[in-house]
DNA sequence: GCAAACACCGGCAAAATGACGGAAAAAATG
DNA sequence: CATTTTTTCCGTCATTTTGCCGGTGTTTGC
């Protein structure tokens, strides 16, 4: 992972779809020299895979943050709320002023409605705001 | 939006760089045909992009999420930002205060700091506010 | 010093692409 | 219903990109 690596990965990161000559272009290497680093960042699992961006209003479903503040002495007495929701995706203790960032997907806006409501009935959490994710412009993560 | 569009996004999902021509194989369409549609997917704002997936480089680390607001008229024109720091993992529009949420794991607070000050660099961006991530209680992907 | 391993380059044939005109199908018009 | 218009598709050609190869220079280890 030297410089070219890096800005081989930073091409891709703009545009996964490019050509490998254009590629070498940019960061001044010969076609198959930057083909070969790609081929190998492939094999070693630095790149995991090449992902198709879809505008959120084509995918099925709904993602949502919420940020959660409660009472609880420790998070960890809380969190049992978030496993019992299986459309939780990760669940982080954050600094600042709310306690918990919690991150779910639903198969429609009437179920992140019922999940909303039902962390609500918890007596520990205090407050509970939600972020509805409206477009997605960076995911390395594969979701 | 018909049936051939689904199976086109539905190829590229699978892998976001295999050829055109791979494709219409696949969907048993011309390659000219299915060239033309994923020109008019990515016209249409449906297709937003194309990404590599990378590997999470190192476990340790510091992992924090940044509300963005800034005064682009569209969120596209202040995503480059983004895509221009690697340690980013997923960058989101939200409803609310803020416009965007995003992600990132740093190898030290140090870098976390400049990663931080990078994005306060540019005008377009109003506000950051920064949750250091200091636990982590639920994740369904393996980050 | 000398292999071995590595990374790079450039060249060639094969494959993929972009651009075009024209046919077929679908939609809109009278 | 007939006809125009639009859309979608196909095949072809010139160009670009790719996979594969041998050859060269540089680092690594014995």
């Amino acid at each position: 992972m030297d410089k070219f690596d890096t800005a081989i990965i930073h091409c891709l990161r703009q545009d996964a779809r490019q050509s490998v000559s254009s590629i070498a272009e940019q960061v001044n290497l010969s076609r198959s020299a930057v083909a070969e680093r790609i081929k190998k960042l492939e094999q070693t699992g630095v790149i995991r895979g090449y992902q198709v961006l879809l505008s959120e209003s084509q995918k099925e479903g709904v993602s949502a943050y919420f940020e959660i503040q409660h009472k609880c002495p420790r998070c960890a007495d809380v969190v049992h709320v978030f496993h019992a929701i299986p459309e939780v995706i990760t669940c982080r203790g954050i600094s600042g002023d709310m306690d918990l960032l919690v991150y779910v997907h639903a198969p429609s806006m009437r179920r992140l409605h019922e999940i909303r409501e039902y962390i609500d009935t918890h007596t520990d959490i205090i407050k509970i705001k939600t972020h509805v994710v409206m477009s997605e412009w960076i995911n390395n993560l594969g979701e």
